[in-house]
DNA sequence: CGTTTTCTATCACACCTGTGACATAAACAG
DNA sequence: CTGTTTATGTCACAGGTGTGATAGAAAACG
């Protein structure tokens, strides 16, 4: 039985107990003990590893950001041109990139649930704002290289990226915290016709009324 | 000094000395000691008027919900008819109304902050989520009816609908956590942006490159 | 071997929570 | 007046919290 564990693998265990517990029962419900008991730990041990509760839930809130942005970043790096695809074909290619944000199945669920409770707790815990900041840039970063790509006008570039975030957000928020109303099929019809309805701009020959 | 109070109006004042609470220091911090100090009254007193936490809670959240239906239902009845009005004035008319849902000012904010956290904690709380599910379910009907005044046609209504209650929860997402990245004026600037781009299908004299 | 570091485990303490129970007092009813 | 209801306080208790301190065992080091 060896003693010698990997910190770093024990750090994500127990931070994966409280994105658990967070997802299920809600992040008030996240304790020193609570967090023991669902990772099979010792209160010892989990305070061995982190300073605290605050550190453990800095810590948290990171790998949970952390790891979105790597399914997005592995995402981003199989995308086709734009310019290869017709009209239909970017806004599907981008429909399934962006779903990578959204609670469609029950990983990215919890995920998404988790963030959403996460940056509401910022707002009034001043160790979790930064993170909340960069998360909340993140997704309008992300929206406005898609209306980039999408060859919008400067003009509104910035109006249209701020309305791709709301949207994006608006969405994780009501799928994630009732997805039997704004169920994974109402999102993606939502994004996806969204996307269309960017797309018909940027491409003229996809004007019907021409 | 009169010890015969007025029973309601100090349930009111109660619920508003949580809803202040929660706004500024956030739900976890609201408590029956903390209630009772911010709304200068003894513990004893606040447990007479209501049968504990949880029936307190609820109430809040009611009479949050309550307040929100009460503005926009007032401001319903100032409408003037789509008919009577450019698709310009229209689209403006529409925001205004609709910004009413919006953490626009200082008001609007603490409620819409409030509701935002009332519906996170809703989630796993089960004497909330009745509650949760009718502010859903009124955002997205609103969105309904608004589709519906654009004379949108039926087949897209639906989607249009979710489309535009993820877009308003998500302005309302955003902004109550981070005014200042999604500013009033630029929920006010998406908001019309995409009322108006909802507008165009409605009216093809609108239509620009016909 | 002994020493040191790493890891696990437990106790104790102060603090906060909701709530049951009770006392006190003011206002009203008869 | 007496009795009752309404309202306000206060106390105590069990349960939960983070954390400081400490102990013990196991692995790694010299």
């Amino acid at each position: 039985m060896p003693k010698q564990v990997d910190g770093e693998q024990r750090r994500a265990d127990i931070a994966d107990a409280v994105l658990r517990l967070a997802a299920r029962d809600g992040l008030p419900a996240v304790s020193l003990r609570s967090v023991a008991a669902e990772s099979g730990l010792n209160i010892g041990s989990v305070r061995h590893y982190f300073d605290g509760q605050r550190d453990l839930m800095r810590f948290a809130m990171r790998s949970t950001i952390d790891r979105v942005t790597a399914r997005l970043e592995h995402r981003r790096s199989a995308l086709r041109p734009l310019s290869e695809l017709t009209p239909d074909e970017a806004a599907s290619q981008l429909t399934d990139f962006l779903a990578e944000l959204l609670p469609l199945d029950a990983p990215r669920r919890a995920e998404a649930t988790v963030l959403v409770e996460f940056l509401v707790a910022a707002r009034v815990d001043t160790d979790l704002t930064a993170l909340a900041h960069e998360a909340m840039r993140g997704t309008l970063a992300l929206s406005r290289r898609i209306v980039e790509a999408l060859r919008l006008p400067p003009a509104v570039a910035d109006l249209e990226a701020q309305r791709l975030a709301a949207l994006l957000d608006g969405l994780t928020f009501r799928s994630a915290l009732q997805p039997d109303a704004t169920t994974p099929d109402v999102c993606r019809d939502v994004l996806r016709a969204h996307l269309a309805s960017l797309g018909v701009r940027a491409d003229p020959a996809a004007a019907p009324g021409a």
